[in-house]
Formats: C-alpha cells, structure tokens, sequence
DNA sequence: CCATAATACTTGGACTTCCGACTATCTGCC
DNA sequence: GGCAGATAGTCGGAAGTCCAAGTATTATGG
C-alpha cells in the first residue's frame, strides 16, 4: 500500500479543483470521496483481524447472519437481501465457508429450488472468535469518537432509505 | 442485485443482535456496516453513470487527478499516494486507460525508475463529460440533504486523519 | 390444465483490489 | 568507488463484486 502521510487532505484539496472548474457538486464529490476511502481503511482493518481466523468481511457477515438466525439456517437469496449483495456474491461467499466446515448447505424442506446456508459448530465457534476480535479493534474505526459515530450512520440513513435498503 | 426493500432497517436489526450477545462495540458495528453500505450504493450509482463513457470511478479518479495537475502528467506512484491505492492497482487502471487512449506512459525526464502518466487530448475531453455525468447524479448522493453530507464528511475527518491519509 | 412468467441458484467472464515476489534504478555511507 | 538498502514499477495469483446467461423449480392466469 500507499504508506505517504500526505501534507494536506486530499479531499479539501480535490475540492478546490472541482470548485475552480465551476463544476458545481463539489460537496457531493468530496463526501463521496470521504465515504469511499472511510471504506478503504475500515475493510482494510477489518480484513487484517479477521485473516488470522482465515474469514474476510464478507465471509464473517455472512457467518454472523446464520448464527443471528433463530434457526442457523437461512436461504441463500435470503442472505442476500439481508446484506445487500449480488446472489452470485452469496454462491461465491458460502462456497468459500463450505470448504471451510464452517457452514454447510441442505436442501429447503419444501422448495426444491431453494439452499439453505446452515452454520456448523466449527462456524459457531469461530464467528465467536471473529466477533471478539473485531470489537477487539473497534471494528477499524479507531480514530472516531462516539458522537462521530452517531453522526455518520444519522448522516448516512437517509442516503440507504433513498437507495431502497429498508 | 438484491432488489429488495426490506421492511425493516437490517442496520438497527443488526446493533440489536449484537447488543443481545454482549459483545460491545455494538454502536462502531452499526456505523461499520453504514459505511459499507453507502459505499456499495455510491459505487454502483457511479459506476452507472461512467459506464456509457467507457470508464469506472477509479479510472475516472485517476483522470481527474491528471486532469488536475498542472503538466497533465504525473509520476504512476505519486498517482497512488493521493488516490491511497496500491500501486499494482495504479499500474492497472493507467493500463486500461493507456489501452483507451487516454493516458499516456512518458519516460520520466532524470529518474530512470520512475514512469509518467500523462493525460491525452482524448482524456481530457472524456474527463470533461464524466465530471458532468457524475455532477448530473450529485455523485451517487442523492438522498443526503446537504446538511448530511456535511455531517457525513464532517464526521470521517478524524477517521481519515487518524488513519494516516493526511 | 398447461403455457408463461417469476423465483432460486449457479456458471463463466470482466473488473478492481491487494499481496508477494521480481527487476531496474537510485541513494547513502563506509 | 562500490555495495547495501531504499524506491519505482510490473507480473502472477487470490479474493471480492457485478453482469449476463443458463438450469431447475414453482406460481399464475386464461
């Protein structure tokens, strides 16, 4: 990686080019701009914790959700809408869980068309293990204090209630 | 994708499944997953918007930056500092803009090592029309007040800081 | 009742990102 | 001067995401 302390803030930075072309939406593109690379240093974080467990974000959200699950089973598409990612993500995420043991996939009992995603015992216990250490670290938002916090996931709703989340 | 509304926010869901378990860091969880969430809402709706222009929002970034500089040309890892990516990373998009024609590679002028992007005439007029698509869907942003987006931008600065960026 | 549409998941391919390893070049210090 | 270490960029490979397309199954409407 890039490991250059900058002199500056890029984003202010960034914004007084957009603002000299007169492009307008220079606020749009300098919050964007902190959201992508807020991004960045979180999964970065996240992924570094989770990698001695052999889980990514990904593979540790969908484990949580299964072991959330009254039943710790779900459907595939269920998962899916739940964290708002491609089925083709799903597939991808509970193949690599599979190979794991850490979760297992069974027939729905009705729908034939349907896989249910079930946590495994080994799945319980690591996604126990994963938790820990990513509270452990914050969840890589060292660095905010809890108003910032609050203000960023209040600032942030409206934007995922507009997109369809919920 | 998962096109689905879900009749609840999975966020909150989520800050309450984990406050059950006490685990602690219930609240970074819950402002973890909102960052994610915007981000994967932002590079989708951007990525929309550049798709018809043949370019993707790193591509676009790393444009722009040119576009920016004073030469119109910039060493490639001078180009991932300020984006904060990897410069294998950097390697690839200036290959795919360079493969596109709007990028050049020019042998930098005393250091042997070090290899300048520089933007063509063909860039410059691409860069242009992206910044007005992307100024046309207010960055993917629409939805946040321009309180928000303050409060939002406001809100990651230590984040960002704390993290090195600057 | 059956053809059509919708739903659930998977496969193959494109793209971005990162890491580790490698080559080439420059810098610093004895 | 010359060698060790830092720096710049690239290549190969792994992981994640998405899209388009395809198979299988279920739901629906005439």
């Amino acid at each position: 990686m890039a490991g250059v302390r900058l002199p500056f803030d890029p984003i202010a930075e960034a914004r007084r080019n957009w603002g000299a072309h007169e492009w307008g939406a220079a606020n749009q593109m300098a919050t964007a701009t902190a959201i992508t690379r807020a991004h960045q240093i979180l999964l970065r974080r996240i992924n570094t914790a989770l990698e001695p467990l052999g889980l990514t974000f990904s593979r540790f959200e969908a484990l949580a959700l299964l072991w959330f699950s009254r039943k710790g089973s779900l459907p595939l598409g269920k998962g899916g809408d739940r964290l708002q990612v491609h089925p083709t993500s799903v597939t991808n995420t509970v193949d690599r869980l599979e190979a794991d043991g850490l979760v297992d996939r069974i027939p729905h009992p009705t729908d034939r068309r349907t896989t249910l995603a079930r946590i495994t015992p080994a799945g319980r216990r690591r996604v126990v293990k994963a938790a820990d250490a990513l509270a452990e670290i914050g969840f890589g938002l060292e660095g905010m204090s809890p108003a910032d916090l609050a203000r960023a996931e209040d600032a942030l709703v409206d934007l995922r209630r507009e997109a369809g989340d919920f």
